[in-house]
DNA sequence: GCAATAACCGAAAAAAGATTCGGTATAGAT
DNA sequence: ATCTATACCGAATCTTTTTTCGGTTATTGC
């Protein structure tokens, strides 16, 4: 969450939902939520590959943008904060599970080509 | 198509997705021709705030990974390319509409939250 | 001959995004 | 007292993506 140098127009639908679950790891951490995955660490830990800190960054995000609501437990310690999906959240699921389902399909074809990328550097 | 040094994991249909079209630009794209704004040109001038450059790239991509088609007419000048979806392109068709429907629906909530963000600057 | 046009490409530079690392806080267990 | 765990944050650094800019090619129109 900083400032962008070049004014990005959000006057399509796509770039309307891309700037809120086009990211990297939003619709990873949302489907993590989604699966009940609630806690920062164990979403981090579910998500291959991801850092912690970014993390930590998307879910900030994903809070100020309505997307997920948090409820930290503070008086326990460790500390427990969960995350939950708004109804704004779930209203993405949909889009989220075809997304997942097409990749899932076409998953073998694009790891193909993708090799073949890196064979021939 | 340059390489990555961090290796990405496509272990999931989510990233296997948007290896395909999580790009910034890749989506338009692909629903500019799919509402028949088929020469790069056309394509470059139908998004607002994209530069030819990363049209150009991002078709090439997209051609790479065979969701588009590519035809060219070398006798004619000023030479004349036309792309067109393959029926891997066209199977993202409807994730591209419910996308475009979300963002349309939510509009003007993102757009509300993302000025908050830049006033408070 | 010269400008315009369309497609494209390479490379430097800028911007955006992600990682790394070190720090805070706080309580319970050893 | 020290270690562990969880959440979280700031900042430097590094990677990835986009932009900018200057080319090339080959034809049509002036």
């Amino acid at each position: 969450m900083y400032n962008k140098k070049m004014d990005e127009e959000l006057d399509c639908g796509i770039r309307v939902a891309f700037k809120m679950f086009g990211g990297k790891w939003k619709l990873c951490i949302i489907d993590a939520i989604n699966r009940g995955i609630a806690r920062p660490n164990e979403i981090h830990k579910s998500i291959v590959n991801s850092t912690l800190r970014v993390i930590e960054m998307q879910l900030a995000e994903l809070l100020f943008f309505g997307v997920i609501d948090k409820c930290t437990d503070e008086d326990i310690y460790p500390k427990k904060t969960e995350y939950r999906l708004t109804s704004l959240g779930k209203s993405i699921l949909p889009i989220l599970n075809e997304i997942d389902k097409w990749g899932t399909v076409h998953s073998e074809f694009v790891i193909e080509r993708q090799s073949e990328l890196l064979e021939s550097e």
